[in-house]
DNA sequence: CAATCTCTTTTACATTTGTTAAATAATCAG
DNA sequence: CTGATTATTTAACAAATGTAAAAGAGATTG
């Protein structure tokens, strides 16, 4: 483990809820970190999720395929969590993969250690409760932005909210993100410029 | 408080995650119950939203307006939290209220409160964890619904899923709920029968 | 029960998005 | 560098959904 990556870890905890270093040192012992090669599989459509991942460098997708179609369900940068939860905290299997879009690092977590954790650290639970507040909310925001947003609309938010995206990304990617098609995406674009 | 309502939650909770009856007794005590009238709002858009809500009785909806448009995002049935968690998790404002579509009795707890208890009872904490993890799963797979199956996908799995909804629930209320217009609806309707 | 109000459906037309195929542009491997 | 592969755009047409207005159905109230 590469004490800079570990710490960019801590360090996104720490913004989010302060920990004992005592707390700090056991989450630590619980992590290991992930390289995957660009366009690579972290996890594969069928398993069912038992970690938890963190992006130190690079970015991730989780997608699914949908008739055949790759539809791309969420993006994760550098200091993102990316979790299955459909399936995590389900223990239902998942259709779901995930899938490094450059070259990427994750630091991994197994779910069943962390959770372990909650008992001896209370704070350990609250800091995970905050952080699935976290990911809930930004997904209450992604389901207003889907159910009564234009296409348009849509992708002119994600150019504000997250440019890099647009820089770093495949559009075809983009587009099922958005829910369109990417000749709809494509037609958006020529549209706006 | 009418010992059979508190009674509903209690069960509610335990079915979720099972705790002392000692913390039984201390979420008791914080629990009021608010009877709502047929159209009139629990919440109003505006406030900050400090208080998680239970619907003992009735169906609620959440809702919020785009461009002078009644939009639903959520339903919430007997037996269903109703918490407007983008701006309980993060203290910003709302800008969506909480309606009762029948005459509906709701049970509130003042958020700081229940979270105070998480000090002393770490098993409530737990508890609130597993229905905040619940939530979030409902909305990754209603935002999938959303992000990639046609109109009537969506409106036949809600049929399937939540058969009263289609029964009890103005077909307006369900047409914004789909992410489509009224007069869609109604084609879909009328397609499928 | 009649009048009014609200909800739902229908119609006609406009707009958006999807589909398929082809053309162009960009990237990658040898 | 060059050919091959992959990504993106464009075009033409089909299908789905939106908009506005009106008609019909159902509920509510005096």
């Amino acid at each position: 483990m590469m004490m800079e990556h570990l710490n960019k870890f801590l360090n996104y905890l720490s913004d989010i809820y302060a920990i004992s270093t005592e707390a700090k040192k056991e989450i630590s012992d619980l992590t290991t970190i992930v390289h995957i090669k660009k366009n690579n599989n972290l996890q594969s459509i069928g398993q069912t999720c038992r970690t938890i991942y963190f992006v130190v460098e690079g970015i991730a997708r989780i997608n699914y395929f949908k008739e055949d179609k790759d539809v791309t369900e969420y993006f994760a940068f550098e200091n993102d969590m990316i979790i299955r939860a459909e399936s995590l905290f389900t223990g239902k299997q998942s259709h779901k993969a995930i899938q490094a879009i450059s070259d990427t690092s994750f630091i991994a977590i197994p779910a069943a250690l962390l959770f372990g954790l909650f008992e001896k650290h209370h704070e350990v639970e609250r800091l995970f409760r905050k952080i699935v507040e976290r990911s809930y909310v930004d997904t209450i925001n992604r389901l207003e932005s889907l159910q009564f947003h234009t296409a348009e609309e849509r992708y002119q938010d994600l150019i504000k909210k997250s440019p890099e995206v647009v820089r770093e990304i495949p559009l075809k990617y983009i587009a099922s993100y958005l829910g369109i098609t990417q000749v709809s995406l494509s037609r958006i674009r020529a549209a706006i410029s």
